[in-house]
DNA sequence: CTCCGCTGTGTACGCTGTACACCGTAGCGA
DNA sequence: TCGCTACGGTGTACAGCGTACACAGCGGAG
């Protein structure tokens, strides 16, 4: 009794499924992904590493679900607008998702078993462009041209690293540094004259592609024409 | 004296760093960047495990070293040609170098410590642009909606996983087997009207989205006219 | 009251990266 | 020719990983 008191105000109750995922979205939020380890988590939920399996089959198990919470958080493309308004928003959504929760960026599509959310997500946004009026293989190059970009945007945006608030100019010069600066002429240039200028942010390029893309693809689906709502060529 | 000969005859001369990496693309081309372990890179050369650290400082270096000699397969944009060609070739050099060797995908742009071949590729892209009469912003914007694109295709081609030759329709519905269909009616359309057809080919929306981009971006940088060489608008 | 089943535990195995001390040999200066 | 040094390869060891397996304690059903 001693024992099941203490332990119960150490872990506030029962393990499950969901206290499990809790944790793990916490930890991999604050400490990255690779800091989500089976014994630390364990830890961190005052519990013995194996406890852990009695809720999830095993840490791919485990990944697996954390990925789709993201999807739940970036739901589903919400009513109202054109297609390309609910476009837009559902991109802003997922890269807002992507930022809150880095150690997701490609892992969101590499999942070899989707979860519900993962699918629910998938169907809402094809469902969004097939009520536009677009046909079945023009969804398709939508929704890849925007996906790709999106995702890529996040993976590039993560890597070539500037992490968040570090000084993005010092990070690139540091980058430079080892190399012999004439044998690089145009990244100097860029570097000095564009990405170390006050004000400089690289995140704001994303919405730039993104209309770009956006724009490209209503010019396709809609030449001349400013509403759509019918069946249009595939390419 | 024996020794030496046998262990001549096993490992065909000295280690070194370039047989270490050689060995290491090897791997991790054919047997997945997970079977990339010092234990077992040490193995397939002969050699005991601690042998490789007197040629790599530690795997993050060896990780790196490997990136850049994808980037050094990619080489430059060569000569000819406008410069929405020069940047298709790079695109599909990019995208074929990423075919060769998957591992490498979400590594190119993550790597906190470019490499040679790194920096030469990305100042040869920004020169092909500046020389074309881009300003330094709209490279900035091309470059990162081209490369935003190509990464994000490679990395959700890679995933959503239809894994190269496996039947695509047979892996998309095994996904969706333990959900109720019903709950999917855009996606079971999507999946059994188009990806299960036969001929389509998910790689083949790359050049869709590519061209997209580069159509978008030539009407930005040029819009009316068909030849370009002056520094042109921004945004 | 007894028993079953569920949940959490402890131990153990094989794997990882790599620090550290060691040793044989090749190549050098004397 | 000798002796030394420096370098490349080895063996051992440690901490940390995912997880298989046998077990224990408790709650609820019969």
């Amino acid at each position: 009794m001693a024992t099941r008191a203490i332990h119960e105000a150490e872990s506030r109750g029962r393990l499950s499924r969901e206290r499990v995922l809790d944790a793990a979205m916490t930890k991999a939020d604050t400490a990255g992904l690779e800091a989500v380890t089976m014994r630390q988590l364990a830890e961190s939920l005052h519990v013995a590493p194996m406890a852990l399996y009695r809720h999830v089959a095993n840490k791919d198990d485990l990944v697996d679900a954390m990925v789709d919470v993201v999807f739940g958080e970036i739901g589903v493309p919400s009513g109202g607008g054109d297609w390309k308004s609910a476009m837009r928003r559902r991109a802003i959504a997922v890269r807002d998702a992507l930022a809150r929760h880095r150690w997701a960026i490609g892992l969101m599509e590499s999942r070899r078993t989707p979860g519900p959310a993962n699918l629910r997500h998938h169907d809402a946004v094809i469902g969004r462009l097939r009520a536009a009026g677009f046909s079945i293989a023009m969804a398709a190059h939508a929704y890849s041209a925007l996906d790709s970009y999106i995702y890529g945007f996040a993976l590039t945006k993560l890597n070539l690293p500037f992490g968040a608030s570090d000084d993005v100019g010092d990070v690139a010069e540091q980058m430079l540094r080892p190399f012999p600066i004439k044998d690089y002429p145009n990244l100097v240039e860029f570097i000095s004259e564009h990405v170390m200028q006050p004000g400089y942010e690289y995140g704001d390029e994303f919405e730039y592609g993104l209309d770009l893309i956006l724009d490209a693809l209503d010019q396709t689906v809609a030449p001349g024409s400013e509403t759509s709502s019918d069946r249009l060529p595939e390419r």
